[in-house]
RNA sequence: GGGCUGGUAGCUCAACUGGUCAGAGCGUCCGCCUUACACGCGGAAGGUUGUAGGUUCAAGUCCUAUCCGGCCCACCA
């Protein structure tokens, strides 16, 4: 005898293993099945998955589980992200506590080695949380976006795309984190509201003119101001255009200048232009040939300051400039303003607009053809309203970033002569003597050595020289991803056979980051879009809608969850509450339900089981079926079936949840195996046995995408009886749907025995009938048809309702002391003497009248309406009268009864 | 400033192209250890579908306005 509750850890960690050994998971590209493809969106070796991952990569699971049960060679590519600044500033901080050391004490090649070891372990947990999870990831098949194909796929694209002429090199005023000291791309950077100061300063007229008084959330910058700008309608400042200004505590003097940047009657109409430090102050400083003074370092440093802020972190720097300019009577006013912050999209510290040297990637040419794949449907998304978020980004797109100034990741594959200038580089010592590079230009016909191992100069023939010492953005190679896994630039079988893949699950977070990279990139490189459907997940929320994170210490861990509940439950859980494009609020009370859908599945099985057993031999579904509940339950799982396939090709995987829940729980086990129970002791005993086997084999099946783990391991116990030779379930076939199976009369003679039922428990509950106590019900009826199905099933009714002494026939009387329910045609009548309350069944009838009375008036209008019987469709004429006519008739009955209490 | 999105039972969410009495899970209440399952079984209570108008024979579903959330994009100091 199997133990009652059903225990996962018996059976997940078993299979897992099995799974991987057998090669459950293994593709065949050898021409025998249309691929189905999905590349998975390769995690961060940054830590743990999360929930997160843990939904995404679940849609996954069931698309690739499905499709292969479909007949498809389905392939799941697995694989890590090396993360970029996330895993270096992982690795940083891990450094710092457990060793006391900063990447600078490592020096560069050691702390990269550092990470590659990072990469070892935190990758090696990741695979095993795959596992745990029940992914269907070939484990034999990783790939990584730094090992030695993607780095080829890496140098290939940039090389390239350097050929096109599309990635140049240029100063440029681009967004700097001041704490991982490196440039970011404009996505790369978040807006924060936060509540800052605006501060109004004075500036003095030179010369004796006018002052100007300007306004500024950023006084450390005075010092680096070149101007002051107003615009060039204002009246009030017309006058002082061409005039100069003091910069107030330096006395430095400043043209003003008009433009049209400056907004009228925006704080004091007057705006400080500092062009190193604020993009929109750049543009300004362009067009009128301002000079460009940097005063903070990329440290967040004040650099080029009086003497007192020197060395100042920027913050700190504000606070004594605030403070000396209230001191000096120049600071005109303080006021509270909430302003948009960039923040560092990593690390979260405020982005210093930064003028530096750094590598671009021209975008315009590449959004082109991925503008026309989004908006001719090549490529789609799901839900569709995120197409015309990624329609504007690209149509509106900047030219990308690339340049970082880390040590972990795609070093630039540029290579500079330190023996000649043909490379474009210029040497000069530093304070240490240390030759540095200081600066690269291509002009004059210079050009650097594209190689992704060291090359000798073929200006001069040099050996000494030296790569760019900045990395790629590692965004960069994961827009390669659905074609570098399959060994592009070489072009595989795999490639031919697996590209364009079928479609992208991911988080509509990262949109702009990845998935238009990933088109724009494919359609370059492949010429076609890497994938024809997007279909994006939504957030996993803490249960009251938050953002899970660390600091507010609301995330859950899906491994804790395995541990409790079990992996299947875990995903299912997540399945079940995976609408489309949604949100999930994510509470542990929704894992506990799943575990128990798991129990309830284990039990029905060990119950179909253990009278299963005594059954010789296979356990074909029999052709024909006479008695009601067993075309019933066919009917109603060929439906469930394929409103399941249905719902999964939609992507709805909340909706497919559903349906093979209440299926199962439903009715097959609250109706069909309640049946099934006394007939195990009759000749009906094989039959029972063979559709219980089968609908039960079948829902397995359909459910196994969902729950990988407990389908298998209950299947593998049944198959003795079916004429399944597969071993594991991702072999065998989604279960189809039969027409011919689906009966609309029997669900409906099925529904008025449900019905019926239902309302005896009710009157029992209603008036204490004792549990076992067996109740005398008569079943007054005025329509012939629903006589003869409940003369023909009283079996049913005696089994479900407890009842005995059933007696139905057409317009009985009501027998005195007995409680009246009405369901369609048929008043069901339970004398209760000694038990019923009038005045209890006299209130609970009153309450049903006026709900049939509700309904009778909102009918008796509808068809009194000339208009609704003139212009609806004549389904719904006939189905309001044929409602009124029965609503009518349960009135009557119910004021009967109420008139016949006593 | 532009765009997207949501406001449905105590909670979290469903409801296909407008057409039964708006559903489910959890929670609550009542009764049950009925020989698969108390991670269970049976039953009940609970909703003017944010608000105000409009279109329609018919609206949670379409339109307008409005209030309250959430998100994304954008160079207003």
């Amino acid at each position: 005898m199997l133990p009652k509750a059903y225990d996962p850890k018996l059976v997940e960690e078993k299979l897992a293993k099995i799974w991987q050994e057998k090669q459950v998971f293994k593709s065949k590209n050898d021409g025998g099945k249309n691929p189905y493809v999905i590349v998975i969106p390769p995690p961060n070796i940054t830590g743990a998955l999360h929930m997160g991952h843990g939904l995404n990569d679940t849609l996954q699971d069931v698309l690739i589980r499905y499709h292969r049960m479909k007949g498809f060679d389905a392939n799941w590519v697995p694989g890590l992200d090396h993360g970029g600044i996330a895993t270096q500033n992982v690795v940083e901080k891990t450094l710092a506590k457990e060793k006391k050391l900063t990447r600078h004490d490592l020096g560069r090649e050691e702390f990269v080695n550092t990470v590659w070891q990072w990469y070892k372990d935190c990758g090696s947990a990741i695979y095993t949380q795959f596992e745990k999870m029940g992914w269907a990831l070939d484990q034999s098949n990783i790939r990584f976006t730094m090992d030695e194909e993607r780095a080829a796929a890496v140098y290939e694209c940039f090389k390239r795309l350097w050929d096109k002429k599309y990635i140049y090199r240029g100063k440029r005023l681009i967004n700097w984190c001041v704490r991982c000291t490196t440039a970011l791309s404009d996505i790369e950077v978040e807006h924060e509201q936060r509540s800052g100061k605006l501060w109004h300063l004075r500036y003095k007229g030179a010369d004796g003119g006018a002052d100007i008084i300007i306004a500024t959330t950023r006084p450390e910058t005075i010092f680096a101001d070149s101007a002051v700008a107003v615009n060039p309608h204002d009246e009030k400042y017309k006058n002082l255009v061409g005039k100069k200004v003091l910069i107030p505590l330096t006395q430095k003097a400043i043209p003003v200048i008009a433009d049209e940047a400056v907004e009228l009657g925006f704080g004091t109409g007057a705006l400080k232009i500092t062009p190193a430090h604020d993009a929109v102050d750049y543009e300004v400083g362009a067009r009128h040939g301002l000079e460009i003074i940097s005063v903070i370092t990329d440290k967040g440093r004040m650099i080029n300051v009086p003497a007192k802020y020197e060395g100042m972190d920027r913050e700190v720097a504000k606070k004594q400039v605030v403070k000396d300019l209230e001191e000096a009577g120049l600071l005109v006013k303080e006021e509270k303003y909430d302003n948009a912050v960039s923040t560092c999209y990593r690390c979260g510290s405020a982005i210093e607009p930064f003028l530096s040297e750094q590598w671009f990637v021209k975008m315009d040419n590449l959004a082109a053809p991925a503008i026309k794949a989004v908006e001719s449907g090549a490529v789609q998304m799901h839900p569709e309203n995120w197409k015309t978020p990624l329609l504007n980004w690209l149509k509106n797109i900047q030219d990308w970033c690339i340049s970082r100034q880390i040590w972990w990741g795609h070093r630039i594959p540029v290579w500079y002569c330190r023996q000649c200038s043909g490379t474009g580089l210029t040497f000069a010592a530093d304070k240490q003597g240390r030759t540095q590079l200081v600066k690269v230009s291509f002009e004059d016909g210079a050009k650097p050595i594209l190689s992704q191992t060291q090359p000798a100069c073929p200006h001069c023939g040099g050996k000494d020289t030296v790569q760019d010492p900045d990395v790629l953005d590692t965004w960069f190679s994961s827009g390669l991803w659905p074609f570098s896994v399959f060994g592009w630039p070489k072009e595989t079988p795999d490639l031919k056979h697996y590209y364009p893949t079928n479609m992208l699950v991911t988080g509509y977070e990262i949109i702009y980051l990845w998935v238009a990279r990933m088109i724009m990139m494919g359609i370059e490189f492949m010429g076609k879009p890497p994938f024809p459907h997007v279909f994006l997940n939504g957030i996993v929320r803490d249960k009251t809608g938050k953002k899970m994170s660390k600091s507010l210490g609301n995330v859950v861990d899906p491994l804790d969850l395995i541990k409790k509940y079990g992996a299947d439950a875990t995903r299912f859980s997540l399945l079940i509450q995976a609408v489309p494009g949604k949100d999930i609020p994510y509470g542990e009370d929704s894992v506990v339900g799943a575990r128990n859908f798991c129990n309830k599945i284990y039990n029905a099985a060990r119950f179909i089981q253990m009278n299963a057993e005594g059954v010789e031999g296979k356990l074909a579904l029999p052709a024909q079926n006479t008695e009601l509940c067993d075309i019933w339950i066919l009917s109603r799982y060929n439906k469930a079936v394929a409103a399941a396939a249905k719902a999964i090709e939609g992507y709805d995987m909340a909706a497919a949840a559903n349906t093979l829940y209440h299926f199962l729980w439903g009715d097959f086990c609250d109706w069909y195996i309640e049946l099934a129970k006394p007939r195990f002791t009759t000749q009906d005993k094989k039959r029972v046995a063979a559709i219980l086997v089968n609908v039960l084999y079948g829902t397995l099946k359909a459910l196994h995408p969902f729950m990988p783990f407990i389908t298998e391991e209950i299947a593998a116990g049944f198959r003795k009886f079916t004429n399944e030779s597969a071993e594991f379930l991702l072999r065998q076939s989604y279960p189809a749907s039969d027409a011919k199976f689906i009966n609309e009369a029997a669900e409906a003679q099925m529904a008025l025995l449900q019905g019926i039922i239902t309302q005896i428990r009710t009157v029992r509950a209603q008036f204490n009938v004792p549990p076992g106590a067996k109740i005398k019900v008569l079943f007054s009826t005025s329509d012939a048809r629903e006589q003869a199905v409940i003369n023909k099933y009283f079996a049913y009714i005696t089994a479900l309702a407890k009842a005995d002494n059933l007696v139905c026939g057409m317009d009985l009387t009501r027998p005195a002391q007995s409680a009246t329910a009405v369901f369609a045609n048929t008043a069901i009548y339970i004398p209760l003497e000694g038990l019923i309350d009038f005045a209890k069944e006299s209130a609970r009838l009153a309450k049903e009248l006026s709900i049939v009375e509700t309904g009778i008036a909102n009918r008796t209008r509808m068809l009194g309406n000339e208009n609704f019987v003139k212009n609806a469709p004549a389904g719904q004429v006939a189905k309001a009268k044929e409602e009124l006519s029965q609503m009518q008739l349960k009135a009557s009955q119910i004021k009967e009864a109420i008139a016949g209490l006593k």
